[in-house]
RNA sequence: GGCGCGGUGGCAGAGUGGUCAUGCCGACGACUGCAACUCGUCUUACGCCGGUUCGAUUCCGACCCGCGCCUCCA
């Protein structure tokens, strides 16, 4: 019998048994990057989670709708632009390269629908008359505002009211507001800031607006599931749930809600202002891909995770094992194996939890490992499957081992040629000889495994 | 001030009212010319104080400590 799948809903704060609208098609929205630099390992988390659930969705429903949007439009992009004295275009067209090259390497599948908000600009504007037209919105000093007063449970996700934001507010209200709570949906540009003609002026959409839109225009009016960090529970995706149901008259936006915990680095908040910001692409430089992956999904989703190197150290050893197993068994036909019936698939089902399903993992290669020769292909057939739910072990385990990651690494013909040399001096029995050899490989960073078939070989 | 989260062995990190997470590191044994890999065994746990219970790391309450959000943020 297929697990039921329990996802945690902010919503309801508590798990949910997950149940689409369709269970043929299911419809998931992940607010995605800002493109104005680099993006940092936090930005990497839920995309590799959300991707792990596009997997598990896909595997339990077939058709998954899944958007990831990319914001294109920013004062930060503005700012960033005018810095290096570029157009805003030149700048995001860079950098959304740059994000999906980064997320690639994290093994993350593509999303198959990925808008980008300049290509929204008539559904926004749409969205704010429609707004306006409906009581829930006002034009005031060329910019258009929500009224958050016109909104009973305006709130509701985040669990706080009107009166206990403005308890804690900390930013300098705008005279214009007729709610210090009041959040902008369109604003006036400057004649040097990139802006689009609208019914109040020239200028651009505030925030939260495009993820309304391209929800609607994409994937419909009331989504399956709604997911991002944690720190867009508030204000962000509560001013989308403002916007959206405010538009359709009531109808929600999303059924399920779901949330990724926060990175700290080496046990602080990650942060400029702490110099210890970690670039997806500086981090690629010392790991690859799918180390970073595995170190994302060592922690449950919602909790705080840690990164540090000793982390990024263990994960690496983590794979090696793993890919050891995978190694030993290159003969062995993988039999298919159908996932639903796999411990690891039914601890993903459960809220998610990958630490689990990564236990799952090593439990199955240690059978590989040490089960008689018939039980090989069913053991190695699980362990892959399980392993492509998660997004690992998708490299050739030759490889894995063999390639060289740096710069001036000792080449595989020069491993090889020793490597024969080794062998004859152990024909000899000149075992001085071989241990001498098999020193200057290890001083290389490269070890030494014979077997009755020969040695193979690994880099460290 | 308001809302919320968490404290598990050297590290990372699940989970459970009573037997085992798992991985990394460490120790020992088997295997090996020596190693490595692998397999097996093992050590060190559930913040603190009460309560419920035959039994609590797990449930309840208080306390201590840490953290997040409260219109930049994944």
């Amino acid at each position: 019998m297929e697990s039921v799948l329990q996802l945690y809903n902010t919503a309801s704060r508590s798990k949910q048994p997950f149940v689409p609208q369709s269970a043929e098609r299911v419809t998931m929205y992940v607010c995605g990057p800002t493109v104005y630099n680099r993006v940092h390992i936090g930005n990497a988390r839920p995309a590799v989670i959300f991707d792990t659930l596009y997997r598990l969705l896909k595997q339990r429903h077939g058709r998954v709708d899944y958007a990831r949007n990319i914001t294109d439009i920013d004062d930060k992009i503005i700012q960033a632009a005018a810095a290096n004295n570029e157009s805003t275009a030149a700048l995001t067209a860079r950098y959304t390269q740059a994000y999906f090259d980064d997320m690639a390497a994290l093994n993350n599948l593509p999303p198959p629908i990925v808008p980008l908000a300049t290509d929204h600009l008539a559904e926004m504007i749409a969205l704010v008359a429609q707004l306006i037209d409906s009581g829930h919105a006002y034009v005031a000093q060329s910019h258009v505002l929500f009224d958050v007063e016109s909104m009973a449970n305006y709130g509701a996700l985040s669990g706080r009211s009107l009166d206990e934001m403005l308890a804690g507010a900390r930013v300098e209200v705008a005279s214009y507001k007729r709610h210090p709570g009041d959040f902008v949906l369109w604003k006036p540009s400057s004649a040097e800031q990139p802006g689009w003609q609208s019914p109040w002026g020239r200028g651009r959409p505030g925030w939260h607006l495009e993820c309304s839109a391209m929800i609607e225009k994409h994937l419909g009016t009331t989504i399956d599931i709604h997911g991002g960090g944690q720190d867009l529970i508030f204000p962000h995706h509560e001013n989308e749930i403002a916007q959206s149901c405010c538009a359709h008259g009531g109808q929600p936006l999303a059924n399920f809600w779901l949330h990724n915990g926060f990175i700290n680095i080496d046990g602080e908040k990650m942060s400029k202002s702490l110099g210890n910001f970690k670039t997806v692409e500086e981090l690629l430089t010392l790991y690859r891909g799918e180390v970073l992956r595995y170190a994302l999904l060592a922690a449950h989703y919602r909790s705080e995770a840690n990164f540090s190197g000793d982390l990024l150290e263990q994960a690496q050893s983590s794979l090696d094992s793993l890919y050891t197993a995978l190694r030993s068994a290159a003969d062995v036909p993988a039999q298919p194996f159908a996932v639903a019936a796999s411990a690891g698939y039914a601890a993903l089902c459960d809220d998610l939890n990958t630490p689990a399903a990564l236990g799952e993992l090593h439990r199955l290669a240690r059978l590989l490992n040490s089960c008689a020769d018939d039980a090989k292909p069913a053991a190695k057939g699980e362990l892959l499957a399980v392993a492509e739910l998660l997004g690992l072990l998708d490299c050739d385990p030759e490889q894995w081992f063999t390639a060289a990651r740096f710069e001036g690494a000792i080449s595989a013909e020069q491993i090889e040629a020793l490597i024969a040399e080794r062998g004859a001096a152990k024909q000899a029995r000149e075992f001085a000889r071989a241990d001498q050899i098999r020193q200057q490989l290890l001083d290389a960073g490269v070890v030494l495994e014979d077997s009755r078939t020969g040695t193979s070989w690994r880099r460290e």
